[in-house]
Order: C-alpha cells, then sequence, then structure tokens
DNA sequence: GCCGTTTGAGAAAACGTTTTCTCAGGTTTA
DNA sequence: TAAACCTGAGAAAACGTTTTCTCAAACGGC
C-alpha cells in the first residue's frame, strides 16, 4: 500500500513553505505567480490530492451529508436516495447513506453515528416521533425532513401533496360512476397516512358522496397487510367497485387477495395504486397509479439543505408540497351494472 | 447550533489531564479507579461522544468503508447493497455508497472523492476494465469486488455460479422436452454476461443439443434491449420454445415483446428468467427464475473486505462463488406438440 | 533619500484525538 | 537503607490541513 503524497511534499519538492504551498493550490491570498507555478507543477508531479479528513477537522466541515431513510429497498424510497446523492455529488458533496429498516432504535443509531462523523447535514425519512431524539438532534445539526414529518423541528420538510393525489384519483374514479369506493391504507402513525385518508374523505364529500367508515380500511402497508386488507375488504360482499391503495407493497397485496377472490380487474373492480413500480406495467391489466416524484424529492431536500448550509437560509416555504401524478392505465373502468 | 463537549471538556470536567481521560475511557493503560470513574462520570454528564473526524485522522483509519456500484435503483443492486451496509454496521463500519449510474466517468470520480475521503477499503461492482484506475487504485487500498470482475488485482471477488444457474435452469427446460432453447443476455462485455452463455452452451452440449448461435441474441441489459432481444428471437420463425433471459430487465423486455406477438407463456413459449423481483411473481403466470443470494453476496464481500482490515488476510479463495437458485412457478410447460 | 505602505512568504497555531515520552512517587529487593 | 523497579499521570508530539501572525523586502510619495 503506497502512500499517497501529502501538502507537505508538495511543498517541499517545490521548494516553498508549507503554507505558500497551499495558498497557491487554494489560490486565496496573493502568491507570486513563479511558485505558484512551481507549486501546481509538484502537486501535478506527484498526484496529490487533499485529505479530506485533515482538512475536515481544519475547516470544521466534512462536505459529507447523511441521508437516513427506511428500506432502501423499496423502489420508492431508492429512487429517492438517487435523487438525494445525484444533488450532494453535483454540489460536490457526498452522501452517506443509513438504511434503518423499520425499528426506531435502527434509526437512532444511524443518527448517532452521523453525528459522530460530523456530517454536515441531513436528509431524513423519519421513522416515527415516539422518541424526540431527531428533535434534540436538530439544535445541533440542520435536518430536513422528506416524504414523511413529525413536528416541525427540522429547518425544512418536502412532502407529497397527499390529498390532492388522492382527489385526482377518486375523482377519476367517480367521474367513471363509481360511487362506492374503498381505501386501503396504512396503519402506522404516519403523517402520509392520515394526510391520504382525510383527503379521500373531503374528496368523496366534495363530491355529495358520505364516506362508509367499513370501506375504509387500515394495516401495516407491507404486501401481507395489503392481502388482508383487500379480503377484509372485498371478501365480505360490502359491494365495493372501486379501490384506493396508498402504498405499493399494499397494492401489490390487494391485487394478490382480488385474484385470490376471483374478481377480475378493471371489470368486477377498479383499482388505483400508489408508485409506479415496474411490476404495476407489467401486470395484465396494466394498472392505474398515482406517480410520486420521488426523485425530485430526494433531489429537493438535498437541495435545500445544501442551500442552508451554504447560505444559512431557506428559500421558499419552510414545507412544500410537490404534485403527485395519476397515470392511467387499464385498472379502472366504469363500474359493472348491478 | 450548541456544541458537542469535547474530550478536553471531559478532562477539565473530571479535573484530569486530556491523556488521563482519554487513557479512562479507551481503558487501554492502567489508570487509578477513582480517577476513572470520575472521567466517565463527567463524560457522561457531558453526553461526550468522540469526534469521528479527529480520530480518524490520528488514528489513520475511518472505519467507513465505500460501497460504489451502478444503479442503486435496481433491486438487485439494492439489495446488495443493503447486505454490505448491514454487514459493515454490524462491525462497527459506516458504508458510504456510490451510485455511479452507468458510465465508467461516474465511477471514476466516486473512487476518488472516496479515497480522498480515506475510507478502509471499498466493495465494487466494477463498470469497465478500459480503464485501469481500480487497478492502479488497488494498490493503495483494499478493494474488494462482488458481482463483477475484471482481472485478478482485488483482494477478492465474490461472484454469481453464473454457469450452475444457468446449467440448472437449462436441464429444467431440457427435462420439460424443450430443444430448441433461445438465450437472451446482455451485450456488455462483462464476465458475468459471458460465463452465462458460455454456461448455456455447455448445458446444452451436456445433453446432446447442439446450441444455434441464431438462438442466442444480445442486447443491452435494459427492458427495451430485452424487447428489442425478444422481437429478433421470436419475431422470425426460428421456433424456439422456450428462452432464458439472464437479466431481469430485460425480462421485463422480453415479456413486453412476447405479448406484443401474442405468445402465451408457458403454453407458445417456456420463460426463464433472472433476479426475484417482486413483478415476476405478479405476473400472470408468474415467472419461474433465477434468483441471485444479492444480498448475501453484499455481506459477505463486506465481511471479506472487513476481515482483511482487521486481520490482514483473507479467509476464503480469492473467488468466491455463492449459488443461484431456480425458483419454479408457472412460465415454463412442456413444449407445444407440432 | 526617508518614511509609510503594500506585497508576499515563512512560522506557528488550531481543529480533537491517540500515543509516546518523561518523570514523580511509591514499592520491592538485595 | 540504598538501589532498582513499578505505577500512573501529565506534557508533548503527531495526524494533514487552513489561516492567522509576523516580518522582511519592495515600492511609492514627498
Amino acid at each position: 500500500m503506497r502512500n499517497i503524497a501529502t501538502l507537505s511534499d508538495v511543498a517541499s519538492r517545490a521548494g516553498v513553505s508549507l503554507s505558500t504551498a497551499s495558498r497557491a493550490l487554494n489560490g486565496l491570498s496573493t502568491v507570486d505567480p513563479e511558485l505558484r507555478e512551481r507549486v501546481l507543477e509538484a502537486a501535478k508531479a506527484l498526484r496529490y490530492r487533499p485529505n479530506q479528513v485533515a482538512r475536515s477537522l481544519r475547516e470544521q466541515r466534512t462536505r459529507i451529508i447523511a441521508h437516513v431513510t427506511a428500506g432502501i429497498t423499496a423502489s420508492f424510497h431508492a429512487t429517492l436516495a438517487q435523487g438525494v446523492q445525484d444533488a450532494a455529488f453535483n454540489r460536490g458533496y457526498t452522501m452517506i447513506l443509513g438504511n434503518t429498516g423499520i425499528g426506531l432504535d435502527g434509526e437512532i443509531r444511524y443518527l448517532q453515528v452521523f453525528e459522530d462523523y460530523k456530517v454536515d447535514g441531513m436528509v431524513v425519512v423519519p421513522v416515527s416521533n415516539v422518541d424526540p431524539y431527531l428533535e434534540r438532534l436538530s439544535e445541533r445539526l440542520p435536518i430536513v425532513e422528506v416524504d414523511r414529518s413529525f413536528g416541525s423541528y427540522s429547518k425544512s420538510t418536502i412532502l407529497l401533496d397527499n390529498a390532492g393525489a388522492i382527489l385526482e384519483a377518486t375523482e377519476h374514479l367517480v367521474a367513471l360512476g363509481h360511487r362506492r369506493i374503498g381505501l386501503i391504507y396504512g396503519i402506522e402513525p404516519v403523517n402520509t397516512e392520515v394526510e391520504r385518508s382525510e383527503g379521500f374523505v373531503k374528496a368523496l364529500q366534495a363530491h355529495g358522496l358520505e364516506p362508509d367508515p367499513d370501506w375504509m380500511v387500515r394495516d401495516h402497508y407491507t404486501e401481507e397487510g395489503g392481502f388482508r386488507a383487500g379480503r377484509r375488504l372485498l371478501g365480505s360482499s360490502r359491494g365495493v367497485t372501486a379501490v384506493i391503495v396508498t402504498t405499493n407493497e399494499a397494492l401489490a397485496g390487494l391485487v394478490r387477495a382480488a385474484r385470490s377472490l376471483e374478481l377480475t380487474i378493471p371489470t368486477d373492480l377498479s383499482v388505483i395504486g400508489m408508485d409506479d413500480a415496474r411490476w404495476t406495467q407489467l401486470m395484465e391489466p396494466p394498472l392505474t397509479v398515482i406517480e410520486q416524484p420521488a426523485y425530485d424529492m430526494g433531489y429537493e431536500a438535498a437541495n435545500v439543505l445544501l442551500d442552508y448550509l451554504e447560505h444559512g437560509r431557506i428559500r421558499g416555504p419552510r414545507v412544500r408540497r410537490m404534485p403527485a401524478k395519476l397515470i392511467l392505465r387499464k385498472s379502472t373502468a366504469v363500474p359493472k351494472a348491478r
């Protein structure tokens, strides 16, 4: 393992002092053109690259931002993480990833580790608010929340326009003639799920439909949860002709449930899901879905954070909503005559 | 932004010198029990956490490993990355992620950045070998390759048993009675693709079948590439009754191609794909696939790297092969009588 | 030609650790 | 009882930067 050249190597090769070498390379203070040339040349010859650890220690900033999220293997989160990473990289920062899994203790452990590594800030998909750790951390470190939000401690929060998304989906179903519309949503106490369910209720009411609580069923936002919820909603003959599912995982479960009950989509049941994962396009029929701008959400979140780091302020409103897009495919149709 | 306590804060609160505080906390050298107690107490009271940047500089190690990969949004790579991360975290390391996209320059840029940050080692899914940058880097830094490999510069390489995987798939088809079997594989010059195609040829020959070069078609391992390859293979009436596809992306394209030609799976065409992404289970019919142990590959790769970092040696063979698993579903059947 | 001002470069401090060096005080050994 | 040996703690160096301090030389104005 050969060692890499250090700044004092460069300095001595160029025959100048350490400080001059540093100045020549950073181009800040004035330095004699000839000396500067010598330094640059020496640096090049030695393939000098500044040691970021030393630099971080001295400058009290690392140019690293952390992204802590749950479930990088879920396509939505992976895409969002990609957005965070690209934004960071484009601005000369490096992203460090913490994939907490479901648990809160995983989140806390990562937050701690990243604080120890003196990251300049964090983009967090918070997992819950039972422990105020994240909130306390935000007093020491700039935090931007994305996708989910608890409280208002973070510098800024990037959320989906959940209500708007559900509204659009609901209106599409109503326009097709559906009156008995079900909702399958997560039982987890996160803002996304409450906003989506509230949006659902409002959307129905806006069209003079009274939402039946029996048609709104909650379960975990996993495939299994979606399956269970689907069986419950569709199994007893509650007569819903359409259903909206708020997560991609649960959507997969619902599809299985519909099949197991021999309900054909869209003739027997119209379905609108969430997130445009590849499989929704390859299904037979391809599924109408609400697409979240996952990449943009991550990109935006990182940019907001970096703006703050570099200019000390947030440019827009503290919480901003990104629009979802309803992608029409073949899983919705006019309800069966009855 | 309140500042966090530093070691000298702890020392002065405990009324001891800096060095004693350090010794007390690290428990290395002997220190008077009473003083140690005082230090521990002070540290706790001040919520002291050692600054990893300073520690890294002094110790000349960061306890960070980098994972550079292409396409974190692909489920295989995401799962692999998760394995790397978990292994690292379990052993007290932190993972830093570099998602290079397709390009080689992206890879190089990330390798450079991570070297500047003095990561202790890297787990790399190399993108190509046209530039020897990675190879040269391996003289300065421990590198473990995973999934793909170019040359033998890395400390260790974790690969799929590509030939074995294809062999098993081919035998399944042969056992069903197929004699005209096609292969769709990547045009990219990476070892996985050549191993898989060679394995395919050998598997056929082992059963006395002569592989027809017309039945082996290459294209990019993207959905679009799979579609094109599928059209080419199935469009002209070459009479193949079954096809194996070596990547998940291309598999999606092939399915589209088959549909566009109105070939029903599995009656008209048996299909075996790669990677057990969720959508392959939800298809109608659910697809028989070769499942790669993505998580285990990442986990193993990271562990091998960390073993090297901590004990200075690699425990097993330099290149190790992980077994794939053929998951039988409904996309293969006896070929149509003709 | 003298003094005040600019210019540019080296010395040194600082960031927060860990670890080596030194040395005082106490304890054993001959 | 004196010499040799532990034990434990503080001082200081080191990791590789950036930046402040300091000062010598060059320069310009009168």
